[in-house]
DNA sequence: ACGCTTTCGCTACGAGTCGTAGCGTAACTG
DNA sequence: CAGTTACGCTACGACTCGTAGCGAAAGCGT
């Protein structure tokens, strides 16, 4: 999704079409070969393209699977349940839900394994997929301050270090739960993990 | 390591300094050239054997690289430092000194991709990585029991529950901290993620 | 000492993928 | 209509994969 265009006002557009069609043909091809056997010939016959015009939107395979899987967050929403922990399991079980489809399983793991030797990669699945998800924890978290659930934020600087670890324990968790240990991150589960770490934030908060 | 081989008692003997050889070789390849660039003939070549001797021994590699990570973690211990916030401290740290090297992080997120689907790959990883980890949870949990920090064990079932949980928010938090986020796992963020999750599990055992 | 068995290093091979270049055609702009 | 860019198609050299076949090396049992 590289969308800021500004140059290129003249001459044949590119299709639009073409890259939905790229990107779902994506993820097709990682829920039946996984990430390893993926090739972008396959791809492009999948998508009804030349492989000539996959090669002039994305440098390889690692940007292009990126892009396929970071479509899969856009639904990704805080919820307005109620109550914090409330909140918290509805973002979590859709977090969930969505690790749990095979093409962000095969897919997302491969990139940031990729991401680890690749500072650009890194850099795009930030913005693309993390970003993303990290937002909603600091919405969540000012409306739990709005709410009187939690103390409000003492610093900025503060609360950026609180939200920094609270998306790497849910994030990592869910993940480590169904890739690592493949067990489902179900209701049960996800209640357990929220009221420990509500617990612990709590704690944490009156003995800083 | 396929170290049960109760056949093959005559013929000549396959070289273990051949093995140790491959799988340093495979980690120095990891760290060199990642995980997507590495190549059997490469690392055959560094390990000074040839190339069907190392697919006389692995079927491929992903099992090579599992073999490979895995010894690093062969060092991971449960330190006994005097109370359950420092032992967790400590082995935390180690892991994450772990994940710090870059053959590490290369080669561990990439097998768990492929893993998502091979069953058997899972498998090995399961055995020959994850569980050693857990295994530290297990232990860490019935000493401080015995120390009398955490109220004992109700019944097998639950503990093995929580262990679950504790192990999947830990290890989770610690990978995403520092594969996803690309942040360093150093001893002041483990200390405030040791808080909030002794805070959550004290105040969980409570409410349970 | 002598076979027997298994591993080892080496070479060679077909199959498959990669990423690019070149070409003629299609689409859109002023 | 001329200019510009995207597209589909074909072809290509370079590379990797995993396997087969060979003779030599290294142990074991008699």
């Amino acid at each position: 999704m590289q969308s800021s265009t500004p140059a290129a006002r003249t001459g044949r557009p590119r299709s639009a079409a073409a890259d939905a069609a790229i990107l779902e043909a994506t993820r097709e091809a990682l829920v039946e070969l996984g990430w390893s056997k993926l090739t972008l010939s396959d791809v492009a016959t999948r998508a009804g393209v030349a492989k000539t015009t996959l090669y002039r939107r994305w440098s390889g395979k690692n940007e292009l699977v990126v892009d396929a899987v970071a479509e899969l967050f856009d639904e990704l929403e805080l919820p307005d349940r109620g109550s914090l922990a409330a909140d918290i399991e509805g973002v979590v079980l859709q977090f969930a839900a969505i690790l749990d489809r095979p093409e962000a399983q095969s897919g997302l793991m491969a990139v940031v394994a990729e991401s680890t030797r690749d500072d650009a990669l890194r850099e795009r699945i930030r913005t693309s997929i993390v970003d993303r998800q990290k937002r909603l924890v600091l919405e969540g978290r000012a409306r739990a301050a709005a709410r009187g659930e939690l103390p409000p934020e003492p610093d900025p600087d503060a609360a950026s270090h609180e939200a920094d670890l609270i998306f790497d324990v849910v994030a990592g968790a869910v993940v480590h739960r169904t890739l690592v240990s493949a067990r489902p991150a179900d209701e049960e589960w996800v209640r357990d993990l929220t009221r420990v770490l509500l617990l612990g934030l709590a704690g944490a908060a009156h003995t800083s």
